[in-house]
DNA sequence: ATAGATTGGCTCATGATTGGATCAGTTCGG
DNA sequence: CCGAACTGATCCAATCATGAGCCAATCTAT
Protein backbone atom coordinates (compact mmCIF):
# COMPACT_ATOMS: atom_id res chain seq x y z
CA UNK A 1 0.00 0.00 0.00
CA UNK A 2 1.70 3.28 -0.87
CA UNK A 3 1.39 6.33 0.81
CA UNK A 4 -1.04 9.36 0.64
CA UNK A 5 -4.09 7.78 1.20
CA UNK A 6 -6.14 10.37 2.10
CA UNK A 7 -5.22 12.25 -1.52
CA UNK A 8 -6.24 9.19 -3.23
CA UNK A 9 -9.49 8.86 -1.10
CA UNK A 10 -10.23 12.19 -1.27
CA UNK A 11 -10.18 11.94 -5.09
CA UNK A 12 -12.65 9.40 -5.43
CA UNK A 13 -14.51 11.16 -2.99
CA UNK A 14 -14.86 13.73 -5.54
CA UNK A 15 -15.37 11.65 -8.43
CA UNK A 16 -18.33 9.80 -6.90
CA UNK A 17 -19.74 13.25 -6.18
CA UNK A 18 -19.25 14.80 -9.60
CA UNK A 19 -20.72 11.18 -10.83
CA UNK A 20 -23.95 12.64 -8.60
CA UNK A 21 -23.92 9.57 -6.33
CA UNK A 22 -25.24 11.00 -2.93
CA UNK A 23 -27.16 13.73 -5.12
CA UNK A 24 -30.36 12.73 -3.32
CA UNK A 25 -29.89 13.25 0.18
CA UNK A 26 -27.38 16.21 -0.49
CA UNK A 27 -24.59 15.13 1.91
CA UNK A 28 -22.18 12.41 1.60
CA UNK A 29 -22.20 9.50 4.67
CA UNK A 30 -20.43 10.55 8.04
CA UNK A 31 -16.98 9.85 8.41
CA UNK A 32 -17.15 6.82 10.29
CA UNK A 33 -19.18 4.99 7.45
CA UNK A 34 -16.65 6.15 5.14
CA UNK A 35 -13.85 4.80 6.89
CA UNK A 36 -14.93 1.59 7.71
CA UNK A 37 -16.23 1.35 3.56
CA UNK A 38 -12.38 2.24 2.42
CA UNK A 39 -11.10 0.45 5.15
CA UNK A 40 -8.84 3.20 6.67
CA UNK A 41 -8.75 5.42 9.95
CA UNK A 42 -11.44 7.92 10.50
CA UNK A 43 -8.44 10.37 10.98
CA UNK A 44 -7.85 9.61 7.29
CA UNK A 45 -10.89 10.26 6.00
CA UNK A 46 -11.00 13.55 7.80
CA UNK A 47 -8.37 14.94 6.00
CA UNK A 48 -9.40 13.61 2.81
CA UNK A 49 -12.95 15.42 3.79
CA UNK A 50 -10.53 18.08 4.99
CA UNK A 51 -9.17 18.64 1.56
CA UNK A 52 -12.74 18.55 -0.18
CA UNK A 53 -13.98 21.56 1.94
CA UNK A 54 -10.76 23.60 0.58
CA UNK A 55 -11.61 23.20 -2.15
CA UNK A 56 -15.20 23.73 -1.61
CA UNK A 57 -17.05 20.81 -3.32
CA UNK A 58 -18.60 20.50 0.93
CA UNK A 59 -19.42 21.78 3.76
CA UNK A 60 -19.70 20.41 7.21
CA UNK A 61 -21.20 20.78 10.21
CA UNK A 62 -20.79 19.58 13.49
CA UNK A 63 -23.64 17.13 14.83
CA UNK A 64 -25.27 17.22 10.94
CA UNK A 65 -22.80 15.64 8.18
CA UNK A 66 -21.12 16.70 5.51
CA UNK A 67 -23.01 18.34 2.79
CA UNK A 68 -22.53 18.93 -0.84
CA UNK A 69 -21.86 22.36 -2.08
CA UNK A 70 -23.93 23.89 -4.90
CA UNK A 71 -21.84 24.63 -7.89
CA UNK A 72 -21.57 28.14 -7.48
CA UNK A 73 -18.09 28.51 -9.68
CA UNK A 74 -20.36 28.60 -12.88
CA UNK A 75 -19.39 32.51 -13.59
CA UNK A 76 -15.05 31.78 -12.30
CA UNK A 77 -15.42 28.86 -14.71
CA UNK A 78 -16.61 31.01 -17.46
CA UNK A 79 -14.25 33.87 -16.89
CA UNK A 80 -11.26 31.58 -16.92
CA UNK A 81 -12.23 29.57 -20.41
CA UNK A 82 -12.57 33.48 -21.80
CA UNK A 83 -9.26 34.15 -20.42
CA UNK A 84 -7.50 30.88 -21.92
CA UNK A 85 -9.03 32.34 -25.46
CA UNK A 86 -7.49 35.49 -25.18
CA UNK A 87 -4.11 36.69 -26.92
CA UNK A 88 -0.85 36.75 -25.88
CA UNK A 89 -0.48 40.31 -27.36
CA UNK A 90 -3.02 41.21 -24.88
CA UNK A 91 -1.66 39.18 -22.07
CA UNK A 92 1.81 40.52 -22.75
CA UNK A 93 0.45 44.61 -22.47
CA UNK A 94 -0.45 43.26 -18.94
CA UNK A 95 2.31 41.87 -18.14
CA UNK A 96 4.25 45.23 -18.94
CA UNK A 97 1.39 47.34 -16.38
CA UNK A 98 1.71 44.35 -13.51
CA UNK A 99 5.31 42.96 -13.26
CA UNK A 100 7.44 46.37 -13.23
CA UNK A 101 4.86 47.48 -10.39
CA UNK A 102 5.73 43.68 -8.86
CA UNK A 103 9.11 44.47 -9.22
CA UNK A 104 8.91 48.10 -7.57
CA UNK A 105 6.61 46.31 -4.95
CA UNK A 106 9.76 43.68 -4.06
CA UNK A 107 12.65 45.99 -3.75
CA UNK A 108 10.81 48.14 -0.97
CA UNK A 109 9.35 44.40 0.76
CA UNK A 110 11.16 41.62 0.32
CA UNK A 111 13.30 40.03 2.76
CA UNK A 112 16.87 39.12 2.51
CA UNK A 113 16.41 35.44 1.97
CA UNK A 114 13.18 36.01 -0.38
CA UNK A 115 15.73 38.08 -2.51
CA UNK A 116 18.09 34.99 -2.33
CA UNK A 117 15.03 32.72 -3.28
CA UNK A 118 15.15 35.12 -6.43
CA UNK A 119 18.69 34.60 -6.83
CA UNK A 120 18.32 31.29 -6.66
CA UNK A 121 16.37 30.87 -9.85
CA UNK A 122 18.44 33.32 -11.51
CA UNK A 123 21.52 31.06 -11.44
CA UNK A 124 19.43 28.28 -11.83
CA UNK A 125 18.38 29.44 -15.34
CA UNK A 126 21.61 30.56 -16.61
CA UNK A 127 23.11 27.27 -15.90
CA UNK A 128 20.09 26.03 -17.65
CA UNK A 129 21.19 23.37 -20.75
CA UNK A 130 18.21 23.12 -22.47
CA UNK A 131 15.11 24.61 -23.11
CA UNK A 132 12.36 23.32 -20.67
CA UNK A 133 14.75 23.23 -17.70
CA UNK A 134 15.48 27.64 -18.59
CA UNK A 135 11.42 27.90 -18.63
CA UNK A 136 11.09 26.31 -15.28
CA UNK A 137 13.73 28.63 -13.52
CA UNK A 138 12.34 31.36 -15.89
CA UNK A 139 9.39 31.36 -14.53
CA UNK A 140 10.32 30.47 -11.10
CA UNK A 141 12.19 33.64 -11.10
CA UNK A 142 9.59 35.83 -12.11
CA UNK A 143 7.54 33.95 -9.76
CA UNK A 144 9.68 34.66 -6.85
CA UNK A 145 9.61 38.28 -7.34
CA UNK A 146 5.92 38.54 -7.36
CA UNK A 147 5.67 36.26 -3.99
CA UNK A 148 8.06 38.95 -2.29
CA UNK A 149 5.89 41.78 -3.85
CA UNK A 150 3.90 41.33 -0.28
CA UNK A 151 0.52 41.14 -2.34
CA UNK A 152 -1.45 38.39 -2.34
CA UNK A 153 -3.53 39.55 -4.86
CA UNK A 154 -0.73 40.26 -7.90
CA UNK A 155 1.19 36.93 -6.95
CA UNK A 156 -2.05 34.89 -7.49
CA UNK A 157 -2.97 37.03 -10.93
CA UNK A 158 0.67 36.19 -11.86
CA UNK A 159 -0.13 32.48 -10.77
CA UNK A 160 -3.01 32.61 -13.50
CA UNK A 161 -1.20 33.91 -16.21
CA UNK A 162 2.00 31.54 -15.48
CA UNK A 163 -0.71 28.41 -15.84
CA UNK A 164 -2.26 30.30 -19.11
CA UNK A 165 1.29 30.98 -20.46
CA UNK A 166 1.86 26.89 -19.89
CA UNK A 167 -1.09 26.03 -22.20
CA UNK A 168 -0.34 25.08 -25.85
CA UNK A 169 -0.18 27.92 -27.83
CA UNK A 170 2.44 29.85 -25.78
CA UNK A 171 4.54 26.72 -25.52
CA UNK A 172 4.69 26.24 -29.02
CA UNK A 173 5.38 30.34 -29.24
CA UNK A 174 8.44 29.92 -26.81
CA UNK A 175 9.73 26.95 -28.15
CA UNK A 176 9.55 28.72 -31.67
CA UNK A 177 11.13 31.96 -30.30
CA UNK A 178 13.73 30.06 -27.89
CA UNK A 179 17.50 30.59 -28.95
CA UNK A 180 21.02 30.38 -26.90
CA UNK A 181 21.60 33.96 -27.61
CA UNK A 182 18.11 35.38 -26.62
CA UNK A 183 18.62 32.73 -23.57
CA UNK A 184 21.94 35.02 -22.57
CA UNK A 185 20.07 38.43 -23.27
CA UNK A 186 17.24 37.46 -20.92
CA UNK A 187 19.58 36.51 -18.32
CA UNK A 188 21.22 39.55 -18.59
CA UNK A 189 18.23 41.15 -18.15
CA UNK A 190 17.24 38.99 -14.61
CA UNK A 191 20.72 39.99 -13.67
CA UNK A 192 20.05 43.61 -13.80
CA UNK A 193 16.69 43.25 -12.40
CA UNK A 194 18.10 41.35 -9.54
CA UNK A 195 21.21 44.10 -8.74
CA UNK A 196 18.35 46.43 -8.82
CA UNK A 197 16.36 44.61 -6.09
CA UNK A 198 19.67 43.85 -3.94
CA UNK A 199 20.29 47.67 -3.85
CA UNK A 200 16.53 48.06 -2.83
CA UNK A 201 16.67 50.57 -6.19
CA UNK A 202 12.49 50.53 -6.85
CA UNK A 203 12.88 52.37 -9.40
CA UNK A 204 15.61 50.90 -11.39
CA UNK A 205 13.56 47.55 -10.38
CA UNK A 206 10.75 48.79 -11.90
CA UNK A 207 12.68 49.86 -15.50
CA UNK A 208 14.83 47.21 -15.98
CA UNK A 209 11.62 44.41 -15.31
CA UNK A 210 9.79 46.39 -18.08
CA UNK A 211 12.94 46.55 -20.51
CA UNK A 212 13.12 42.76 -19.73
CA UNK A 213 9.19 42.33 -20.93
CA UNK A 214 9.71 45.00 -24.00
CA UNK A 215 12.48 42.37 -25.14
CA UNK A 216 10.36 39.29 -24.52
CA UNK A 217 7.71 40.26 -25.93
CA UNK A 218 9.59 41.42 -29.11
CA UNK A 219 10.85 37.98 -29.22
CA UNK A 220 7.45 36.21 -28.50
CA UNK A 221 5.03 38.30 -30.88
CA UNK A 222 8.08 38.59 -33.27
CA UNK A 223 7.76 42.69 -33.50
CA UNK B 1 31.33 -0.51 -13.79
CA UNK B 2 32.63 3.16 -15.10
CA UNK B 3 32.59 6.64 -13.12
CA UNK B 4 29.63 9.06 -13.30
CA UNK B 5 27.14 6.85 -11.99
CA UNK B 6 25.28 9.14 -11.03
CA UNK B 7 24.49 11.18 -14.07
CA UNK B 8 23.53 7.75 -15.71
CA UNK B 9 20.61 7.40 -13.41
CA UNK B 10 20.06 10.88 -13.67
CA UNK B 11 19.43 10.47 -17.30
CA UNK B 12 17.41 7.19 -17.07
CA UNK B 13 15.54 8.64 -14.54
CA UNK B 14 14.68 11.50 -16.82
CA UNK B 15 14.22 9.54 -19.82
CA UNK B 16 11.38 7.34 -17.79
CA UNK B 17 9.83 10.13 -16.38
CA UNK B 18 9.62 11.90 -20.34
CA UNK B 19 7.97 8.24 -20.95
CA UNK B 20 5.27 8.94 -18.17
CA UNK B 21 6.04 6.17 -16.32
CA UNK B 22 5.12 7.67 -13.19
CA UNK B 23 2.54 10.21 -14.06
CA UNK B 24 -0.27 8.27 -12.65
CA UNK B 25 1.07 8.55 -9.14
CA UNK B 26 2.51 12.18 -9.87
CA UNK B 27 6.12 11.31 -7.85
CA UNK B 28 8.83 8.47 -8.49
CA UNK B 29 9.84 5.94 -6.42
CA UNK B 30 11.51 6.60 -2.96
CA UNK B 31 15.43 6.72 -3.15
CA UNK B 32 15.74 3.65 -0.91
CA UNK B 33 13.56 1.89 -3.88
CA UNK B 34 15.73 3.24 -6.79
CA UNK B 35 19.08 2.71 -5.30
CA UNK B 36 18.29 -1.39 -4.60
CA UNK B 37 16.64 -1.31 -8.28
CA UNK B 38 19.56 0.18 -10.12
CA UNK B 39 21.99 -1.76 -7.71
CA UNK B 40 23.73 1.13 -6.31
CA UNK B 41 24.34 3.20 -3.09
CA UNK B 42 21.39 5.27 -2.01
CA UNK B 43 24.04 8.28 -2.05
CA UNK B 44 24.34 7.21 -5.56
CA UNK B 45 20.80 7.79 -6.42
CA UNK B 46 20.43 11.06 -4.46
CA UNK B 47 22.78 12.51 -6.60
CA UNK B 48 20.93 11.71 -9.12
CA UNK B 49 17.76 12.71 -8.18
CA UNK B 50 19.31 15.98 -6.92
CA UNK B 51 20.20 16.92 -10.77
CA UNK B 52 16.98 16.36 -11.78
CA UNK B 53 16.00 18.63 -9.14
CA UNK B 54 18.41 21.29 -10.14
CA UNK B 55 17.41 20.62 -13.35
CA UNK B 56 13.79 21.25 -11.90
CA UNK B 57 12.60 18.29 -13.36
CA UNK B 58 11.12 17.26 -9.84
CA UNK B 59 10.18 18.50 -6.59
CA UNK B 60 11.34 16.51 -3.14
CA UNK B 61 9.56 17.16 -0.08
CA UNK B 62 10.89 15.29 3.32
CA UNK B 63 8.76 12.85 4.68
CA UNK B 64 6.41 12.62 1.40
CA UNK B 65 8.40 11.44 -1.48
CA UNK B 66 10.08 13.15 -4.97
CA UNK B 67 7.36 14.23 -7.29
CA UNK B 68 7.24 15.30 -10.87
CA UNK B 69 7.08 18.81 -10.83
CA UNK B 70 5.03 18.64 -14.50
CA UNK B 71 1.82 17.12 -12.21
CA UNK B 72 2.35 19.60 -9.70
CA UNK B 73 0.98 22.54 -11.40
CA UNK B 74 -2.02 23.93 -9.50
CA UNK B 75 -5.10 24.46 -11.88
CA UNK B 76 -6.20 27.57 -12.30
CA UNK B 77 -9.33 27.18 -9.78
CA UNK B 78 -6.84 26.56 -6.93
CA UNK B 79 -5.11 30.24 -7.85
CA UNK B 80 -8.46 31.77 -7.53
CA UNK B 81 -9.27 30.26 -4.17
CA UNK B 82 -6.10 32.01 -2.59
CA UNK B 83 -7.66 35.11 -4.36
CA UNK B 84 -10.86 34.75 -2.75
CA UNK B 85 -8.57 35.03 0.53
CA UNK B 86 -6.66 37.88 -0.29
CA UNK B 87 -7.07 41.45 1.74
CA UNK B 88 -9.07 44.28 0.30
CA UNK B 89 -6.19 46.93 0.55
CA UNK B 90 -4.01 44.16 -2.04
CA UNK B 91 -6.73 44.58 -4.13
CA UNK B 92 -7.10 47.97 -4.00
CA UNK B 93 -3.55 48.42 -5.09
CA UNK B 94 -3.94 46.18 -8.08
CA UNK B 95 -6.88 48.10 -9.26
CA UNK B 96 -4.90 51.49 -8.96
CA UNK B 97 -2.51 49.81 -11.20
CA UNK B 98 -4.55 47.96 -14.29
CA UNK B 99 -8.11 50.48 -14.32
CA UNK B 100 -6.07 54.05 -15.14
CA UNK B 101 -4.56 51.68 -18.00
CA UNK B 102 -8.31 50.45 -18.31
CA UNK B 103 -9.34 53.96 -18.65
CA UNK B 104 -6.68 54.65 -20.75
CA UNK B 105 -6.56 52.29 -23.29
CA UNK B 106 -10.74 52.91 -23.78
CA UNK B 107 -10.34 56.66 -24.32
CA UNK B 108 -7.88 55.63 -27.53
CA UNK B 109 -9.96 52.50 -28.46
CA UNK B 110 -13.57 52.56 -27.78
CA UNK B 111 -15.93 52.95 -30.23
CA UNK B 112 -18.40 56.19 -29.32
CA UNK B 113 -21.34 53.15 -29.02
CA UNK B 114 -19.11 51.71 -26.27
CA UNK B 115 -18.66 55.39 -24.66
CA UNK B 116 -22.35 55.68 -24.83
CA UNK B 117 -22.56 52.74 -22.71
CA UNK B 118 -20.34 53.81 -20.32
CA UNK B 119 -22.41 56.99 -20.06
CA UNK B 120 -25.60 54.35 -19.44
CA UNK B 121 -24.52 53.18 -16.94
CA UNK B 122 -22.95 56.55 -15.30
CA UNK B 123 -26.92 58.17 -16.12
CA UNK B 124 -28.48 55.06 -14.21
CA UNK B 125 -25.66 54.83 -11.14
CA UNK B 126 -26.46 58.84 -10.89
CA UNK B 127 -29.98 58.16 -10.55
CA UNK B 128 -30.09 55.08 -8.37
CA UNK B 129 -31.53 55.90 -5.38
CA UNK B 130 -30.29 52.58 -2.97
CA UNK B 131 -27.44 51.33 -2.31
CA UNK B 132 -27.30 47.94 -4.45
CA UNK B 133 -28.62 49.77 -6.82
CA UNK B 134 -25.71 51.99 -6.84
CA UNK B 135 -23.51 49.27 -6.46
CA UNK B 136 -24.36 47.32 -9.69
CA UNK B 137 -24.32 50.34 -11.99
CA UNK B 138 -21.31 51.83 -10.49
CA UNK B 139 -19.48 48.36 -10.76
CA UNK B 140 -20.78 47.86 -14.77
CA UNK B 141 -19.68 51.45 -14.99
CA UNK B 142 -16.38 50.08 -14.64
CA UNK B 143 -16.93 46.81 -16.46
CA UNK B 144 -18.01 48.29 -19.78
CA UNK B 145 -14.57 50.92 -19.05
CA UNK B 146 -12.72 47.96 -19.19
CA UNK B 147 -14.87 46.58 -22.21
CA UNK B 148 -13.64 48.86 -24.11
CA UNK B 149 -10.43 48.69 -23.69
CA UNK B 150 -9.94 46.44 -26.17
CA UNK B 151 -7.97 43.78 -24.16
CA UNK B 152 -9.58 40.22 -23.97
CA UNK B 153 -7.30 39.79 -20.76
CA UNK B 154 -7.69 42.97 -18.84
CA UNK B 155 -11.09 42.46 -19.12
CA UNK B 156 -11.47 39.20 -17.80
CA UNK B 157 -9.53 40.30 -14.96
CA UNK B 158 -11.54 43.06 -13.93
CA UNK B 159 -14.32 39.90 -14.09
CA UNK B 160 -12.79 38.04 -11.36
CA UNK B 161 -12.15 41.06 -9.16
CA UNK B 162 -15.39 42.14 -9.97
CA UNK B 163 -16.79 38.74 -8.88
CA UNK B 164 -14.57 38.64 -5.45
CA UNK B 165 -15.59 41.89 -4.56
CA UNK B 166 -19.22 40.65 -4.44
CA UNK B 167 -18.39 38.43 -1.78
CA UNK B 168 -19.00 38.62 1.68
CA UNK B 169 -16.34 40.60 3.56
CA UNK B 170 -16.22 42.97 0.26
CA UNK B 171 -19.77 43.65 0.97
CA UNK B 172 -19.89 43.95 4.51
CA UNK B 173 -17.31 47.25 3.92
CA UNK B 174 -19.31 48.41 0.63
CA UNK B 175 -22.16 48.71 3.01
CA UNK B 176 -20.74 50.46 5.91
CA UNK B 177 -18.71 52.88 4.11
CA UNK B 178 -21.42 53.89 1.93
CA UNK B 179 -23.66 57.26 2.42
CA UNK B 180 -25.45 59.34 -0.07
CA UNK B 181 -22.48 62.05 -0.14
CA UNK B 182 -19.94 59.38 -1.15
CA UNK B 183 -22.43 58.53 -3.82
CA UNK B 184 -22.68 61.95 -4.94
CA UNK B 185 -18.38 62.40 -5.33
CA UNK B 186 -18.65 59.20 -7.24
CA UNK B 187 -21.00 60.24 -9.96
CA UNK B 188 -18.95 63.63 -10.24
CA UNK B 189 -15.69 61.60 -10.54
CA UNK B 190 -17.43 58.96 -13.14
CA UNK B 191 -18.65 62.53 -14.42
CA UNK B 192 -14.56 63.44 -15.19
CA UNK B 193 -13.55 60.17 -16.48
CA UNK B 194 -16.62 59.92 -18.65
CA UNK B 195 -15.47 63.44 -19.84
CA UNK B 196 -12.04 62.08 -20.55
CA UNK B 197 -13.12 59.20 -22.78
CA UNK B 198 -15.55 61.27 -24.83
CA UNK B 199 -12.71 64.14 -25.39
CA UNK B 200 -10.20 61.11 -26.33
CA UNK B 201 -7.84 62.43 -24.00
CA UNK B 202 -5.97 59.38 -23.10
CA UNK B 203 -4.45 61.30 -19.67
CA UNK B 204 -6.93 62.96 -18.69
CA UNK B 205 -8.73 59.59 -18.25
CA UNK B 206 -5.88 57.92 -16.69
CA UNK B 207 -5.49 60.48 -14.52
CA UNK B 208 -9.24 60.96 -13.60
CA UNK B 209 -9.48 56.89 -13.26
CA UNK B 210 -6.32 57.51 -10.48
CA UNK B 211 -8.08 59.66 -9.09
CA UNK B 212 -11.07 58.28 -8.09
CA UNK B 213 -9.88 55.20 -7.11
CA UNK B 214 -7.67 56.69 -4.14
CA UNK B 215 -11.31 58.22 -3.13
CA UNK B 216 -12.93 54.62 -3.31
CA UNK B 217 -9.74 53.15 -1.55
CA UNK B 218 -9.68 55.77 1.23
CA UNK B 219 -13.58 55.38 1.95
CA UNK B 220 -13.40 51.59 1.98
CA UNK B 221 -9.96 51.25 3.99
CA UNK B 222 -10.83 54.27 6.20
CA UNK B 223 -7.74 55.81 5.70
C1' DA C 1 -38.40 18.49 28.24
C1' DT C 2 -34.99 14.95 28.62
C1' DA C 3 -31.96 11.09 27.43
C1' DG C 4 -29.50 8.68 24.15
C1' DA C 5 -27.61 8.30 19.62
C1' DT C 6 -25.32 10.39 15.81
C1' DT C 7 -21.84 13.30 13.81
C1' DG C 8 -18.02 16.40 13.07
C1' DG C 9 -13.84 18.64 15.81
C1' DC C 10 -9.80 17.71 18.14
C1' DT C 11 -5.73 15.67 20.51
C1' DC C 12 -2.39 12.29 21.68
C1' DA C 13 0.86 8.40 21.33
C1' DT C 14 2.82 5.12 18.17
C1' DG C 15 5.01 3.22 14.19
C1' DA C 16 6.30 3.44 9.35
C1' DT C 17 8.03 5.84 5.46
C1' DT C 18 10.84 9.27 3.28
C1' DG C 19 14.21 12.86 2.15
C1' DG C 20 18.44 15.33 4.51
C1' DA C 21 22.95 14.84 6.16
C1' DT C 22 27.32 12.97 7.64
C1' DC C 23 31.26 9.81 7.90
C1' DA C 24 34.63 6.13 7.45
C1' DG C 25 35.93 2.92 4.08
C1' DT C 26 36.52 1.17 -0.92
C1' DT C 27 37.36 1.44 -5.82
C1' DC C 28 39.30 3.10 -9.89
C1' DG C 29 41.21 6.34 -13.25
C1' DG C 30 45.10 9.42 -14.02
C1' DC D 1 50.09 7.60 -4.94
C1' DC D 2 46.09 11.04 -5.06
C1' DG D 3 41.63 12.37 -5.60
C1' DA D 4 37.06 11.90 -7.13
C1' DA D 5 33.23 8.86 -7.17
C1' DC D 6 30.83 5.21 -5.04
C1' DT D 7 29.61 2.24 -0.88
C1' DG D 8 27.41 1.15 3.34
C1' DA D 9 25.98 2.59 7.56
C1' DT D 10 23.81 5.60 10.85
C1' DC D 11 21.12 9.27 12.65
C1' DC D 12 17.86 13.16 12.01
C1' DA D 13 13.51 15.57 10.87
C1' DA D 14 9.23 15.82 8.43
C1' DT D 15 5.14 13.62 7.04
C1' DC D 16 1.57 10.37 7.22
C1' DA D 17 -1.54 6.64 8.75
C1' DT D 18 -3.40 4.40 12.75
C1' DG D 19 -6.19 3.77 16.80
C1' DA D 20 -8.10 5.41 20.72
C1' DG D 21 -10.52 8.64 23.33
C1' DC D 22 -13.13 12.76 24.54
C1' DC D 23 -15.80 16.99 23.41
C1' DA D 24 -19.61 19.79 21.31
C1' DA D 25 -23.40 20.34 18.34
C1' DT D 26 -27.40 18.29 16.54
C1' DC D 27 -31.08 15.11 15.88
C1' DT D 28 -34.47 11.57 17.42
C1' DA D 29 -37.39 9.06 20.31
C1' DT D 30 -39.55 8.74 24.55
Amino acid sequence: MPRLVATDIANALKKRIEAGEWLEQGRIPPERDLASEFGVARNTVRRAVGLLQESGAVNRQVGRGTFLVAANVDTLADAIKRMEGASPADMMEIRELLEPAAAAFAATNASASEIEAVREAHLAACDAVDMPAFEHWDAEFHHRIFSCSRNEFLREIHNLMRVLRNQAPWFEMKKRSFSEERRQIYCAEHESILVALVKRDTDSARAAMLQHLKTVGRNLLGR
